[in-house]
DNA sequence: AAACACTTTCCATCCCACGGAAAAAAGGGG
DNA sequence: CCCCTTTTTTCCGTGGGATGGAAAGTGTTT
């Protein structure tokens, strides 16, 4: 809720690293000491010893900074751990095979929903490697997923934390996105209609918890555009999109 | 060559995501301690203020550390930025059409290649998504393409930096390898066989700098297994490897 | 040339990271 | 069930190093 990093060296250090992640063509001391609310000279030693551990990429010629190879590697290796839920992969890989669409695995993280694992499809609409992407919970089929599960207190709160419009068919009213969530838990798949971007139009489940207990972290979803499929298609997935989360949940269990 | 990191918070704090990177089921915090060098109880703190950050992800049961979901974020807004190479994704899809194999793409990072985009081929040979993962150099054809543009001081100090066997087809001896490396740079393309993985062998042409001087940062391979691709086989498709170099170099100007 | 913006270095002050130690908690055998 | 071991967590006094303002150095614009 309030504000999550303290500011000792190494928070200040990683704060850093994420705002060169939102400068992707790099950044110069001042800059980012002035995005990051630090001292110039802070900013100068910090980016120093994240340079030296390659954390991130020191351009002598133009004296800025970008990102460094090692998140990289740290990356891979979330990927491969439980937590980077390559469990999903093999059904995830059955369900995009079945269906031609491209499927996505997310998680709640705060406010937004995470992409954590994509499958292309066999379609020429190929989205590019999402993995990392974060999208508002109300505006994604996974986010709707994930929230109609969550226990009472938690989704009044993310219904509590404000609903932007992301595009005009964005869901930005609280009492009718209760409902819709109410709909999407008992039926099991939640859905969005170019809620979330022009052309696009998704649906979602909730891999059930293998604990038995404790809500689902995780949900997949089929994506697809609004030309080549109608809702309506794009609906008679529903089953394998089900069969393929409970797939998912039986491996990790 | 030397310990490149200090030993202050922050340095303290990226070795232990590097630690974690290591060993992705999780670990205690005693054991994070343990391998690190670290007192448990600086460990425990730096976990601590790492995870307030979601950087590692604590698993209130288990009582391990594992990396957090940030990295994710990291990475992805690498994989974008100009070191990330996205540039050279088009001309290395097209690659991986015409040859119906997969194109991989990677960097000299000290004594290791680091693979930093790759694009799946036709074939049923789906090799996991390595964006990432190290190698030696000399066992690799991207390694030996880079290293043969490599300016001479440097190429001399890889080869005197040791060449540990990864298969039994590996290259050990310098003054073998540098011969090789005298004829890799004189017709621009290398090739490996068996020497980094059963099984597996591969073409690779340095991408020429786009700056005109300096020696080529980035280099691309093509993969094939040994039981459907002969090493005659694969050399038809040096002219379209050297095109495909041309084009990334092109792109990136 | 002068004014400006940025990068880099320097250094005295002060704060906070440090780690040993102890407490608390969690297993694990007998 | 209790004792013993291992791990996790908390506590706290000390000292070293992080801090940031200022100045020097560097390059760019008007």
């Amino acid at each position: 809720m309030s504000a999550p990093s303290g500011d000792d060296m190494l928070s200040r250090g990683l704060r850093l690293l994420t705002v060169l992640a939102d400068h992707p063509a790099g950044l110069g001391v001042s800059a980012v000491a002035r995005t990051a609310g630090l001292p110039v000279s802070s900013a100068h030693r910090l980016l120093g010893r994240l340079a030296a551990d390659r954390f991130v990429a020191y351009d002598e010629d133009t004296r800025r900074y970008a990102l460094g190879v090692r998140v990289l590697e740290l990356s891979r290796a979330f990927q491969r751990s439980p937590a980077g839920y390559s469990a999903a992969a093999d059904p995830m890989r059955r369900l995009a095979a079945r269906t031609g669409l491209p499927a996505i695995a997310g998680i709640l993280d705060g406010a937004d929903v995470l992409l954590v694992l994509t499958v292309q499809g066999t379609q020429h609409l190929q989205l590019r490697s999402a993995e990392g992407t974060r999208n508002p919970w109300h505006a994604t089929s996974l986010g709707k997923a994930l929230a109609a599960a969550l226990p009472e207190r938690e989704r009044e709160r993310l219904l509590a934390g404000g609903l932007p419009a992301v595009t005009d068919r964005t869901r930005t009213e609280p009492g009718a996105l209760r409902e819709e969530l109410a709909r999407v838990a008992a039926r099991g798949w939640a859905e969005v209609d170019e809620e979330n971007e022009v052309g696009v139009r998704s649906i979602a489940a909730a891999v059930p918890d293998p604990d038995g207990h404790g809500s689902p972290r995780l949900a997949v979803s089929l994506g697809a555009t609004v030309v080549l499929t109608s809702a309506e298609e794009l609906r008679t997935h529903v089953p394998a999109l089900l069969d393929c989360a409970e797939e998912i949940a039986a491996v990790m269990g």
